[in-house]
RNA sequence: GGUCCGGUAGUUCAGUUUGGUUAGAAUACAUGCCUGUCACGCAUGGGGUCGCGGGUUCGAGUCCCGUCCGGACCGCCA
C-alpha cells in the first residue's frame, strides 16, 4: 500500500499509530541536528522529522530530497512539542523510519506555494505545476462542487443529462463554427456545436420534457479574460411551460447554488425589462451593486448655446455621490479614461456640487448657478455629489456612459466581489438591424418566440418586436440567458424569412428541426449558464481562466501541449485537404 | 483588422524619464555551519545574448525603426 492516510488526515487522534503517507516534498528545513520535511498532496501539508540522534542514516539520506521529489514515508504520528496552529496538521508530525524516493524532480520553474512567483506565460507552460499550487486547486474543487449541486438539484427536478453529439453541422448564423473535415464524406465537415440548441429542442419534440446538460460548446471567436473558444454551458430545456417556469425554476438553481456552495441567501431576483437596463445603465448586463443610475438631460442643458450639447443626440449623465472634492486631476484621468479608443467619448463634462451649494462645472463659460442647479436636482444630487456628463449619439452615449459608470463604482470600491446581486433583464428585442448587411439578426437566436402581442409588427415593424428571451445577470457579468421557443413549423418559416434566408436555405440548414415541429412538438422553452463564468464569480474573479484546467492564451493556442499544431501530409492526403501556401 | 501595457539572473522585479565604471535586489539553486523549524537562521558561491534584428552615437538595457512573444481591451462573440 503507497499509502494508509493522505497529508492532510492526521491529527492529535492519531499519535502513536504507525501511518505511510505519499506525496511530494514541499520544503526541507535542515537544523543541523535535525531536518523536518513538509510532505504535501491535494488534502494538505504534514511535517516529517528526521533526527541526527536517532538515525543519522536516514536524517542524512533526508537532507538530500529536492522540491518536489515524490517520496513515500513510513513512520509513526507524534505530538509536536512545538506545534503550529496555522495548519490543520499543525499539531503532528511523523517521526520516520524509513522512505524511499518514488521520484525525483527537476527543479520547479516556480515554486509551488500560493501567492508567488511565475508569470502568466510560465504558468500556462506548466500548467500541472501551476494546478499543483492552492490557489487553482481551491478553483478546481468550487467548480467540481458547483457542477455536483447543479445535477443533484436537476435531478430533484426530474431533469435527464443527455449527451448530445459534437460532430454536427455548420450553420451560418451566430458565431464562427470550428469545423471538422470528415475522413469519409470527402469534401464535407462536420462543425462542433456552438450550443446543443436544436438538439435539445428535438428531446422535447422527444418527449423528454426535463433536459439538462454540462456541456463544453465552442466557438471560433476572439478571447477575452471571459471567452474561451471551448467553454462549458449548463444547458437545459423544459416542455410545457412558460417564461415564468423557466425563471423561478433557474432562480432557484442560482440560490441552491450560492445557498451550498457559498453559504449565501441571496434575494428574490428582480426583473427588468432590456429597455430600461439599457436606459439605466446603457447596458444589457447591469451591475446593481450600487446606483448611479442614468439621467437624461436633453430638456435642460440643449440650447444654452453649447454646442456640443446642442448637436448631440442625447446627453445624459449621472451622480457620484460623495465625489465633489475629486482634484482636477482625477477628473483629468476620467476624461482620459472616457477619451480611450476602446470607449471612444470626446470628452467629457462635469459638475461639482460643492458643500456651499455653489456649483463648478467644466463648462460653466455655457451654464450659470442656476443653469447648473437645475441639472443637481434632475439627477438627484446633493452638496458634495458630483455629475459626469456625456453626449452624443444614443446608443453609443450609453455604452460610453455605462464605461464610466463601472470605473467609478470601481474606484469607489462599490463592486466588492464578495456581494451578490442577481436580477433577470426580460423581454428582449427579437430582431437587431445590422447596417452593414442590410438585414436583420435574431438576437438571442432564430428560434427564439415573440411576445404574442407584438407577433403582427414581425410583417410590418420587426425591429420593435419583443421576445420572450431572459438573461440572468449577476453582478454586470451575463451568466447564461435563453428563451421560449418557437414550435410551430409555419412560425419558424416565417422567422427564417424575416432573416433573409431563403425558403431552400432554411429547409437544407434547418429542416430537420421544422420537419419534426410537424409531428407534435411540445411548447418548450430553456436556458443556457455559463459554467466557467458562474464559477469565477462564485471565485470572485473577472478571469475564467483560473477556473478552467488547461485554458487556452489570448490567442487561442494551448501553451502547453502547444496547439494548434500542423499536421502530417498523410494526414492532409486522407482528408483530401491541400493547404494554400502563401 | 485595431488600440494600449509588458519582455532585464531559474523566478518576481528595480534600473529606461535625463545614453556613460564591472547591470542590482529579493527569492530560488549549490556548498558549509546550526537539535524544534514551519517565510528557520548565519556564511560563502555560481548564475545575464537586458526577447530578437537593424539603425543613431565615441558609447545603447536606456533613443529610433522593424519583428516575435505574453497580457488587457475595441471590433467580433445569434
Amino acid at each position: 500500500m503507497l499509502r494508509t492516510h493522505t497529508c492532510g488526515a492526521l491529527n492529535i487522534q492519531y499519535v502513536g499509530e504507525k501511518v505511510t503517507l505519499s506525496g511530494w516534498v514541499q520544503k526541507s528545513r535542515d537544523l543541523g541536528g535535525m531536518t523536518f520535511v513538509d510532505l504535501r498532496d491535494r488534502y494538505g501539508i504534514t511535517q516529517l522529522v528526521f533526527n541526527m540522534d536517532t538515525n543519522a542514516e536516514l536524517c542524512g539520506k533526508a537532507r538530500k530530497l529536492g522540491r518536489e521529489f515524490v517520496i513515500q514515508v513510513k513512520g509513526e504520528v507524534a505530538e509536536r512539542s512545538n506545534k503550529n496552529p496555522k495548519i490543520p496538521t499543525g499539531e503532528i508530525e511523523i517521526i520516520v523510519s524509513e522512505f524511499s524516493v518514488l521520484n525525483q524532480s527537476k527543479i520547479p520553474p516556480f515554486t509551488i506555494e500560493d501567492e508567488t512567483d511565475g508569470g502568466d506565460e510560465l504558468r500556462m507552460k506548466y500548467r500541472y505545476l501551476d494546478l499543483r499550487r492552492n490557489p487553482l486547486k481551491k478553483n478546481m474543487e468550487l467548480r467540481h462542487r458547483m457542477a455536483i449541486e447543479t445535477r443533484k438539484y436537476l435531478d430533484g427536478q426530474e431533469f435527464f443529462e443527455i449527451e448530445t453529439p459534437y460532430l454536427i453541422k455548420s450553420t451560418p448564423e451566430g458565431a464562427r463554427d470550428f469545423v471538422v473535415p470528415s475522413r469519409m464524406n470527402e469534401n464535407e465537415f462536420y462543425a462542433l456545436p456552438q450550443s446543443p440548441q436544436t438538439f435539445k429542442q428535438l428531446l422535447m419534440v422527444a418527449g423528454y420534457d426535463r433536459y439538462y446538460q454540462i456541456v463544453k460548446c465552442f466557438r471560433d471567436e476572439d478571447l477575452r479574460a471571459d471567452r474561451q473558444p471551448e467553454f462549458t454551458q449548463i444547458d437545459c430545456e423544459m416542455s410545457f411551460v412558460e417564461q415564468e417556469d423557466i425563471l423561478s425554476t433557474f432562480e432557484e438553481l442560482a440560490k441552491y447554488l450560492f445557498k451550498t456552495v457559498k453559504g449565501i441567501d441571496v434575494d428574490d431576483f428582480p426583473r427588468m425589462p432590456y429597455s430600461e437596463a439599457m436606459r439605466l445603465y446603457g447596458s444589457d448586463k447591469p451591475d446593481i451593486r450600487f446606483g448611479m443610475e442614468f439621467m437624461e438631460l436633453n430638456e435642460v442643458a440643449q440650447n444654452k448655446g453649447f454646442k456640443v450639447f446642442d448637436d448631440a443626440e442625447l446627453v445624459v449623465g449621472f451622480c457620484a455621490g460623495g465625489c465633489s472634492e475629486y482634484t482636477r486631476k482625477q477628473l483629468d484621468a476620467l476624461t482620459d479614461f472616457v477619451k480611450r479608443p476602446q470607449v471612444g467619448a470626446k470628452g467629457m463634462v462635469y459638475v461639482k456640487c460643492n458643500a456651499d451649494e455653489s456649483f463648478k462645472s467644466s463648462v460653466d463659460k455655457f451654464f450659470d448657478q442656476e443653469a447648473l442647479k437645475t441639472w443637481a436636482e434632475k439627477m438627484n444630487a446633493k452638496a458634495g455629489d458630483l455629475l459626469l456628463v456625456l453626449s452624443g449619439k444614443a446608443n453609443e452615449v450609453r455604452k460610453q456612459l455605462c464605461e464610466l459608470r463601472l470605473e467609478m463604482g470601481n474606484q469607489l470600491g462599490l463592486r466588492n466581489p464578495d456581494e451578490f446581486k442577481p436580477l433577470w433583464v426580460v423581454d428582449f428585442p427579437l430582431l437587431e438591424w445590422d447596417e452593414e448587411t442590410q438585414r436583420f439578426y435574431a438576437m438571442h437566436h432564430p428560434f427564439t418566440s415573440s411576445k404574442p402581442e407584438d407577433i403582427t409588427l414581425l410583417s410590418t415593424d420587426p425591429g420593435k418586436v419583443r421576445a420572450n428571451a431572459y438573461d440572468m445577470v449577476i453582478n454586470g457579468v451575463e451568466i447564461g440567458g435563453g428563451s421560449i421557443r418557437i414550435f410551430n413549423k409555419d412560425l419558424q418559416k416565417k422567422m427564417f424569412e424575416v432573416l433573409g434566408f431563403s425558403e431552400e436555405e432554411a429547409q437544407e440548414q434547418f429542416g430537420f428541426l421544422m420537419n419534426a415541429f410537424e409531428f407534435g412538438a411540445p411548447p418548450h422553452g430553456g436556458i443556457a449558464l455559463g459554467f466557467d463564468r458562474f464559477v469565477a464569480l462564485m471565485g470572485g474573479s473577472d478571469s475564467i481562466r483560473d477556473f478552467i484546467a488547461f485554458p487556452k492564451n489570448n490567442a487561442g493556442r494551448d501553451m502547453m501541449i502547444d496547439s494548434p499544431s500542423a499536421i502530417a501530409q498523410e494526414q492532409l492526403d486522407e482528408l483530401k485537404l491541400k493547404l494554400v501556401k502563401e
